[in-house]
DNA sequence: ATCATTCATTGGATCGATTCAAACATACAC
DNA sequence: GTGTATGTTTGAATCGATCCAATGAATGAT
């Protein structure tokens, strides 16, 4: 059946309601623009004629390349898009980036993708004025497809610090992992075993400090030297501590508890290089019948909400992750050159899963 | 530090390169667009040039408004944007929508804003192919809103049902809220209490049945007459049954228990509208050294995650959340216009919440 | 009657790319 | 030498708006 009226699409334009109000476009334009200048007549006149015509307002891509300005900040990780959603560190993170964004009326476009042809893709034909980058895993790929935009951008997290002149907002890792180890030094352990997030993209399993300090990702490198310089201050033999790599998920966590309470020497003290690590732990050691703190205490590191309900709440290095969330909306928005490096102080947080050694 | 590059604005677009490496812009575009089908040499001298002029590839800008798709959809709300990760149901459902958009490889905008007018304004200028749409307070105006933009939409949980032409994809919630009275009433239950989520704009405080048939939101009023009609069923006196409307925050829920515990007959069983409701609920009660399920059974409505975890578990009526998710994103992508309204089922999950009752 | 002032409207230029029919080479066959 | 096939490159047209200098019309002042 052929179709009487022209069935197939019809986009409406500006100029074609103009032209059939009778008027120039320019003066179309005004009427949703700046309707105060244009006489109530001409407006209700242009009005009607959109309204008759179905025109839906002033088509935002056409406005856009004349504005230059989308007026929306992309984030950007590696991870699957449900990432921003289900991960407590950047749910609490987006969360207090949203704010910033709500504040001055900035938008926010979620982007990501799973294989990395897709992600160069998506990060090269985002509509934003800047990005913020997650650098979790492949951090350094993202901050190169970020930085290829010639976008204001700034990293969050930093992880390969291969690049000085990458704007980027961080926490002082080394200062946080030695708080969290003289912590529990002042517990009176002496006996610690380390689970730490991936150094490189190479799977889990035990590593040694030699591999750490070659690691591609700076955070986890400097972690353990955190944890590590205050070991080594009490005289604690860190050649002998067990560092266990993980992926930051269930799996590897509890394969890496599996292996470290295998050895002959177990630890009183676990030092985990997130709270996600952490709290998968803290499962670990309730299927096994261990208490914490009684058998074993442990820390955390990041301060994601959970961590303060958990069985028993965490004690944990707490990051000042709203502080870093408004920091990154202004340095995209105010886009005044002079920023760089910021190193942001973290807390401990002593909470009831860190206790006495039980020697 | 001072640029080195010209420290104005220095827009390099393709036509810039194209000149300085001598050809066509047309030729320009094929290089980055369709590399294969420019000589190798002219290829790399296009690419040279670009490289020395630091241009960062073809402007997405510029892009779009040839190609017309944005390849992103729109997830608008009223509330504030830290909505989406905040909110325990909004966050599950945003998990669902992403899954299904990484699946297609659209991305996500997020649109909203604190005042109605930031969020007309919001949602005429996003740049996306369509819109989903959550229908929480102030439902009936984002609607429209989305409408106007004559991009291809669906309504969440819509609560104004006052047009039928819209998309829209929701739940029986007359079916689910009788399941939820109906399990209560089988435990023994015969005095009862309604908290109820905002029914119009109006703050919080006790209400009536009539003022709920009024109601503005749909849904409430749906989840009552679930309620009622299987109160009603076992000749319970639902004209003495206590509604109190709550803001689904804390601090009208605890309201609302102070009102409601405050009367001479107190209920032994509570009905909440909202999974959130509930949550704050069993935290009131337990301020009061009120036991649930000994003296007070309490049913939620929702499903989030944070019901399975809390102390104690919530019996609640899930939604299909993660299908809900799916469905709109397949809706907005395909867009064949046979989409209407969809009411999907719900389950009644029994945890350790509800019980028989004290009498 | 002339000039200045204000207000409304016009139409051309622009934003930064993509697309496509036509022009141009070059090679090969007859 | 003409004709055909193949592979590259060109340049004008297009996408849908906004902006702005110029124009026109109406009012008021001299």
């Amino acid at each position: 059946m052929a179709p009487l009226t022209s069935a197939k699409t019809r986009p409406v334009r500006l100029a074609d309601i103009a032209k059939a109000a009778g008027v120039s476009h320019g003066t179309a334009s005004n009427v949703f623009a700046r309707p105060e200048i244009v006489r109530e007549e001409v407006r209700d006149r242009v009005k009607a004629a959109a309204e008759a015509m179905g025109y839906g307002g002033p088509d935002p891509k056409g406005r856009l390349l004349r504005a230059g300005k989308v007026n929306a900040i992309g984030v950007a990780t590696a991870e699957p898009l449900s990432y921003f959603f289900e991960d407590p560190f950047a749910r609490v993170m987006m969360a207090s980036i949203s704010q910033a964004c709500d504040a001055t009326g900035a938008g926010i476009s979620l982007v990501s993708a799973a294989n990395s042809e897709q992600l160069a893709w998506n990060i090269q034909s985002a509509l934003v004025d800047g990005f913020i980058v997650f650098c979790v895993e492949g951090g350094s790929k993202l901050v190169e497809l970020a930085r290829d935009r010639k976008l204001p951008f700034v990293a969050l997290d930093l992880d390969s610090d291969d690049d000085e002149a990458v704007a980027a907002i961080g926490v002082d890792n080394i200062a946080g992992a030695s708080l969290a180890a003289r912590h529990l030094t002042e517990l009176g352990h002496r006996r610690f075993a380390v689970l730490a997030l991936p150094y490189a993209d190479s799977g889990f399993g035990p590593t040694t400090q030699e591999q750490m300090e070659k690691a591609l990702y700076s955070g986890t490198r400097d972690r353990l030297r955190g944890y590590f310089a205050e070991l080594s201050r009490v005289d604690i033999d860190v050649s002998r501590v067990p560092i266990y790599e993980t992926e930051n998920n269930e799996e590897s966590v509890w394969a890496g508890l599996d292996h470290i309470f295998a050895a002959a020497e177990t630890p009183t003290a676990i030092l985990a290089m997130s709270d996600r690590i952490a709290l998968h732990a803290l499962d670990w050691l309730r299927q096994h019948d261990m208490t914490v703190p009684g058998d074993v205490s442990i820390v955390g590191f990041d301060g994601v909400p959970e961590g303060a309900v958990s069985k028993p709440p965490l004690t944990t290095i707490v990051q000042p992750i709203a502080e870093m969330g408004r920091l990154a909306v202004k340095a995209i928005l105010e886009n005044d050159g002079s920023f760089s490096r910021q190193l942001l102080p973290v807390d401990l947080v002593v909470r009831a899963s860190s206790g006495p050694s039980p020697a």
